[in-house]
DNA sequence: GTCTATAACCTGATAGAC
DNA sequence: GTCTATCAGGTTATAGAC
């Protein structure tokens, strides 16, 4: 082994390891995946998979916080762009999830998932990556397009619930939609296409306090 | 043994055991629940168990009929009271779900996630549980509420994402939200009270239009 | 009907040869 | 680094005594 390949640690499989580890793990959860198939759909054995990462927790550890960010796009910098209404600004981070939702329609589940089997790692997760300082902006500048009676008399949850609850409902529920009211693919996204801006009305109308 | 006694089978304890299986399925999902976890909790051992369900496959349809009846409490009956308005015959059907969700939290998540695992079987036992005479009233009923016209531009989708995203919100994320939100479940309870009339009103705009 | 004992299997994990 | 071989532990499932 010349000194050139030293430490070479095959960077290549290792990552193909990792994207089929992400993949089969958002697919089917942490207890419904074995080493097995990871090696399997990674074209290795357990032992070489056992060799990257020494035990299953540590092999979930290393997709888990990815994948929680890859949840968590950078909104921040959408939210503060003040030349732009608030509807415009809501409406590009309602895309941005829409967008991440679709390449990955099984994400909100994993997380939702996640969130019951473990919602204290999920939580050191998220502190570890450091999603106060995410969060802070967003609340900031919330609180400016607000005002600040308004933002006073706000409820965060109701946000939370309709936000996500809104957006992530045609994945969650997309396996029973494909049999019920779609026949393709083009159609669930043609359905999605016109439930995106609604989402942006219903959100714009909470913040706005029209829902009286 | 007694002629009184013959075929007894013990329908106590049978009926001790769905209960005990249900419960856990729900809560940890069929994967993650194994035949000792029920067997432990009903008070028996795996032998007595597997002699009343053969297999842990049958041990789960039995449960799951009644676990997906839950799912779809009777709103034909609701719906269909003319004398009510609208508007009062939502917050009905939503009152019963939020019921219902309220005594079994994980409900939402096992049904998504049943959804996800096996869609097939679960079209097979709405199917077998005759769920299109359970909805054709409704969907009658709906219909002639919004009149001709607004029925034929309606969106079923859209309905059943605003519904099921908005309701089962707060309990799909109800573990992260007694994390960032709630100290207490009385908080949790005093939110979802006002949630409520807030779906309702989401649901009786989408219903007479005033959404766009 | 309920138990003990056990079979057959799968999973995670490691040892050791190459 | 990657393999074969192997282990310990847990799971479903059944056989057979009582």
């Amino acid at each position: 082994m010349s000194i050139m390949e030293e430490g070479k640690n095959n960077k290549g499989l290792e990552a193909k390891i990792i994207a089929t580890a992400q993949r089969l793990f958002i697919e089917k959860g942490f207890a419904e995946t074995s080493m097995s198939d990871i090696a399997l759909e990674a074209g290795i054995n357990r032992p070489a998979l056992h060799y990257y990462f020494r035990t299953k927790e540590r092999m979930f550890h290393a997709v888990f916080g990815p994948i929680v960010l890859s949840f968590l796009p950078r909104l921040s910098g959408i939210i503060q762009q003040k030349d732009k209404s608030l509807p415009e600004r809501i409406k590009e981070i309602v895309d941005v999830y829409s967008h991440i939702f679709v390449k990955n329609p099984n994400l909100p589940l994993f997380i939702v998932r996640e969130m019951q089997r473990d919602p204290e790692h999920l939580l050191r997760v998220l502190r570890s990556l450091q999603v106060e300082s995410y969060l802070q902006p967003l609340l900031g500048a919330l609180r400016e397009a607000l005002g600040e009676e308004r933002w006073n008399s706000f409820s965060l949850p109701f946000l939370f619930y309709t936000f996500y609850g809104l957006l992530a409902a045609p994945f969650l529920t997309k396996g029973m939609g494909m049999q019920m009211f779609f026949k393709t693919e083009d159609e669930f996204r043609d359905k999605l296409s016109q439930w995106k801006p609604y989402v942006v009305r219903q959100l714009v109308a909470l913040l706005s306090g029209n829902d009286q």
